[in-house]
Parts: structure tokens; sequence; C-alpha cells
DNA sequence: GCCGCGTTGTGTATCGATACACAGATAGAG
DNA sequence: CTCTATCTGTGTATCGATACACAACGCGGC
């Protein structure tokens, strides 16, 4: 009459429990709370259970009925496998994948495609809460998580009512670090993220409409571009490089080509350690010294920043992935929504005079 | 009476279809198949959805009454974050989450801590299938994934009763690279994965039993071994370095300690480019020459191992992650179990003669 | 001998949705 | 004008489990 894909059929609690000669409650409470039966009672149900290959309650079943499944979503705004592409969203996902698993709940990754359909996939996520790595401020994929009604978490920004968004104070942090990084610079570079779900690479000049809709792009450009006008310099000295994915070869053709065209930058402020090392890369392929002839920052300070002994601005993203965790499973923390970050000043900067 | 956590409370489908004037199935059929329904039924539906907050089915109800919940389960029997910390495990991962992309189904990591609960994570995992990562022979995860008698799939091992293991021949794999290795070498080392579960951080020699229980690290080992006694030498010369984890760091300290102690190897054959890489820097500290004083190899041919000019052992860990995805998945597929591989031989290695 | 309490087993009523079969309406065919 | 085929809406019967309330039982206290 109806055919849901169990194939074969799976043994159901019911039949446990006649098999074992109690009632399905007996059954149901030896799993979900052993205390509650006699031992003798429990051991009958396991021998049955073990007898009919009973794998433990139907998970889809047992989520309908409490109202909880165990897992939490996480929504990344791009194609899924950018998880295990961007270095920063791993960092960020192993901080939250730490919080699961001390809490013992899964980690679902909806998966985004960019297709019309990726609200409804979120809609049809079975999990108790949403954490959404940092997107643009249009992404629709924001109100589907909003209209769930389930605990939600939004990394670094966009706001949404409802949502608290966790992470730094991207603006003063690009600000305190870009006062660094250009400190007798003449032509400042800003190395960075896409500006928006277009994606596209480009080159743009500070005194240009920058309209990024992605939050964290914006905040640290707008950083950047106060550290070099406060010093006193026209904003149109300020370029940046739009790098469409985050990864160091991106940033080392970029930063190549700049290096190499008309007027070379002197001082590169990146928004990532991979961008950063990415221009280190084609700054000693141009023979540049750094930081004499170039100085650069990064940002995050991974291993690979201290390994290439980088300035860079250090902030903890898989604290920060632990901490949207826990507030999307509902955890009550203590914590503010505002995480450290501070300066970390080495050899690829000149020390302040 | 009862209280789901579902605060406040969610809209039903029959809700909606109340307030649509329509029956519950016309709201059913609204969001699983438009078109079983007239244009001004689907358009009564979506205003009434609209006007109540209706975010759509309920995923844990639709998947119990469908028999499915459209999420892949991933096991890795490692403690979750792994996931994110081997360059490994994120290269397979890439490959299952292009699938899962494509194929519009979740992929859910289920959270592994090494405590005795993790068979019930497993059997409580809303899922509709599972990729085991490669793991011991004794993880009782796998009997746990097994019960289910959901859909799965093991990477590289062991194997079990009904789930096929994809990957490569590694025993085949490391005799052919371990030849390279290992031309003119008089004192060769294998630095490798862990041995079992316990991950100690040992050295062994060839003639000592080798128990290891991770399908892999005994394979490779085997077929460096091969390599290295069908070359007529005894098998007591050979040493196995076993690093805890694979990561750079891991490499260039035991690399580090063993060119600086009394029989300094002169041919490194590493079971991943991570530790190969490590060695290398050691070596670098050292002082020695590659490949004059030392020749190295790495297994898996990432892209730093082309940005060091590593020889080393080319398998994609992407495609096999997406082949085990479309197999759990039930997808029907005509491709082998057994992947391809071939070794790459760069500038670690001298030329044969 | 009665009462209160802790332990343990069970019946009932859902949790929210969908597969299936059936019915009325509409339309085209002969 | 009747008959069959297609389109569209609805009622029924589950999917597999758990929260809650209640009942049976044993036991110590007075």
């Amino acid at each position: 009459m109806n055919h849901p894909a169990d194939n074969p059929k799976r043994p159901t609690l019911r039949e446990v429990a006649s098999a074992a000669g109690v009632s399905p409650m007996t059954v149901s409470y030896t799993y979900s709370q052993p205390g509650r039966v006699s031992a003798e009672a429990a051991a009958k149900v396991r021998a049955a259970a073990r007898e009919l290959g009973y794998p433990g309650p139907h998970p889809a079943a047992r989520g309908l009925r409490r109202g909880r499944v165990g897992t939490l979503g996480v929504v990344l705004g791009e194609r899924l496998s950018y998880a295990f592409d961007d270095p920063q969203a791993a960092r960020f996902l192993a901080g939250v994948s730490d919080v699961c698993a001390a809490e013992g709940v899964g980690l679902t990754l909806v998966p985004i495609t960019g297709a019309g359909t990726d609200a409804e996939r979120v809609a049809q996520a079975a999990v108790d809460g949403f954490v959404v790595w940092t997107t643009s401020d249009d992404d629709p994929v924001l109100d589907a998580v909003a209209d769930t009604g389930l605990p939600a978490v939004v990394h670094a920004g966009p706001h949404r009512r409802g949502m608290p968004v966790i992470g730094i104070d991207d603006r003063a942090a690009a600000a305190a670090i870009g006062r660094i990084a250009f400190t007798e610079a003449r032509r400042p570079l800003v190395l960075g993220f896409p500006l928006d779900r277009g994606r596209a690479r480009q080159l743009l000049t500070g005194d240009a409409l920058v309209d990024a809709t992605f939050p964290v792009t914006r905040h640290r450009w707008e950083g950047f571009r106060d550290a070099w006008t406060d010093a006193g310099r026209p904003a149109a000295q300020l370029r940046l490089a739009v790098c469409p994915v985050n990864r160091s070869a991106e940033g080392e053709t970029f930063a190549l080509e700049l290096l190499q065209g008309e007027e070379p930058p002197d001082a590169i402020a990146a928004m990532s350690d991979e961008l950063a090392l990415g221009a280190l890369r084609a700054a000693a392929r141009v023979g540049l010294r750094v930081p004499d002839d170039l100085t650069l920052t990064g940002w995050d300070d991974a291993d690979a920043a201290v390994d290439a002994d980088l300035t860079t601005l250090a902030q903890s993203l898989r604290e920060q992935g632990a901490h949207c965790a826990r507030v999307a499973l509902g955890h009550p923390t203590g914590a503010s929504a505002r995480h450290e970050w501070h300066v970390v000043t080495r050899s690829t900067t000149r020390r302040p005079q």
C-alpha cells in the first residue's frame, strides 16, 4: 500500500517489545532512560533487539516525537565543498565541530549551490539550529534560515532580526593593522575578498564607490581605508585587488601581476594569511625584499603565518566557531558576541620608527 | 500534556490547509509535487503559508513518512574536528560534498569521540547512507554502521560484510614508489601513520612484527617493505617512524630527531605529502641536500607537493570521496572500486641510472 | 493494619506528514 | 450522446516512536 524505502524492512520498537514480552514503552525507556527500567527487563530487551537486529529507535521517528534531532546545521552560503577548500572556513568549522562532538550532536552541512532551490534545502534540513558562515547581505538563504524559527547564529554578518552575529570588529581591526602595513607606504594595496556573490576579479581604487555586499569585505576595506585616510593621505591612492577565492595561488597571481605592472605596490595588506602568503611568493619571484621593498600583512594568524613570520591580525576563528555552535544549540553562554583580536607584528613589516 | 521543544509553536501543514481552505493533501502536494495541483490552489496555499509563517513540511515528519531524510552520513572514526584538521580527510570530504551538493542532499558528520557512546550516535544519526573514512579493523563504529542496514561504503578499508571498500591498492602503490625512494639507499625510513587507535609515537624496524590495525598503514608499510626486501636487502634495515597525527609539524619533529641521531636515514618514504614536507623542512634545518644526501617521497600529490616539487604517489582522494558518496546514496555506478594511482617523479628523488 | 513513597511496567494520545485509492469534473474521441 | 482518459481534490491509514498519567507492587514507619 505504501513503501517507505526501507529494504529489507527494518524491525520496529514494537516488534522488539513483543519479542521480549514487554510493552513498547519498556523498550523505549531501555534506550532513552536506562535507569527507568529494571535490569532484567533491560536484559530481555537487549537480547530481543540483538536477535532481531534492531539498531535502536528510528532517528526520524524519534526526532519527530521529541522535537529535536540532535544535529546542528551549518550553512556556508557557498557551494558545499567550500567548507574543505577554504582554510578559513575549515578553521571555523573545526571550532563548530569541537562543540558538536562535546555535545554529541551531528554537524550537517546544508548543500548550497547558488541555484534557486537553496531556500528549500534549508527548510528541509533536519536540524535543531543553524550556524551561518558569513555571507552577503542579500543572500536569500538567510531568510530561509530565519523562517525555520530555529535558533540561528550568523558569523561575522550580515545582521538579521533574531539572529545574533558573532565575530570581531572587522573595521577597527583592519584600521589597526592597516596603520602598520601602510607606514611609509606610497602605493598601498589591499588584497581582498570578493565584493559580492558575483565574485568578480577586479581592481578598484579607494575613491570609487565600493559597494560590497559581503559585510566582512566591506568592513575590512573600510578599516584599511580609515588607516590610510586618517594618516592624511588621499583615498584615491589606495587600491583594492579583489580575489575571487581565498587561495594563496589566487593572491600570488594577482600580486604578481600588480608587482610587475605600472605602479607596483610597496605595501600590501591582505584580508587573509592565504592571500598574503601568495603575495609573499609573488614578491620572491619578482626579487623584492620584504619588508624593505614591500611590507606585507595577513589576517588570522594561521599556522602558515607563523611559519612565514608574517605580520598578521590574530583572531581565533576556531573559538568563534565554537561560540556560534554553542549559541545555535541553545546553550546559555555568557560570552559576548564580540571576539578579541590583536595585531601580531613579525618580520614582514618594518619596526615603527 | 507533551511539549516537543518547538517554541513558539510552529504552524503545521494542517493549519495551512484550513487557512487556505483546502485539504492537507493539497498542501502536501503543493510542496512535494507542484505539478499535481492547479495553479490557483497552489497560489492559495502559498499565500496561506506566507501568512502563517509556515516554513514548509517538517523535515523529521517528512523523513519518517517518506523513509529518507535527504542526508548522507560521514563517519570519520576520529574526533569530529579531524575532518578539518587533516588535509587528506579534507580532500576526501570535498569529493563527498561535491556529490552531495549535486544531489541536493546534506552531509552530516557523525560526532565520534572515541568514547563508548559512539555506536549509539551512529545509530541515532538521521541519514540515508554512510561513508566511512578509513579506520581501524577493530573500530566498533563499523559494526554500528552495518547494523543500521543503510547503504554504506568504507574508504580504503577495513572490509566488512555488505560494505564495499573503495580506494587504491595501497600495497602495490607503496611498493612502486618505495622502489624509487629507496634506490641506492642504505638507511631507509618510512614516515608513517599510526598503527592503531592508540596512536603511539614510535620507531620500529622491518623485522619486528608490525601489527597495525589501520589497514592503510599496514598495506603501505607492507608495500614499502616489499620494495626494500625485493631488492634483496634485509628487512631489519628498514625502519618505520610512526607519527601520531598527519601534520607536517609532526613529520618535521620526528624526521629532525632521526636525522640528528645515530643512524640518520638517507631515504625517507612518507605516507603523506604533509609528513614528507615536514621531513623536507627537517632536512633543510640539518643542512642536507635533497635528493643528494637524502631522497624523499610523499603520497597524494597535493598542491603543496607540486609547489615543493616533491616526488609523490598521485591519487585523487577527491574522486574517491565522490565515488564513495555516489555508492552510499544508492546511485548506480559502473566505476570499479579500485582507483587509479601513479608515481610522479620530481626533484626529491634521483633519476634512475 | 494502614499509609505514604519509591520503583517499575503499561495504555493512550499524539508528533507532522505522505502514499494510495477513489471521486468529481472536464475534455476529447468515436 | 456516450465513453474513456486526464486533471485535480480529498479521506484514510499509516510511518515509528515518546510524554504523560496511572497502576501495581514492595517496603518501612507508626
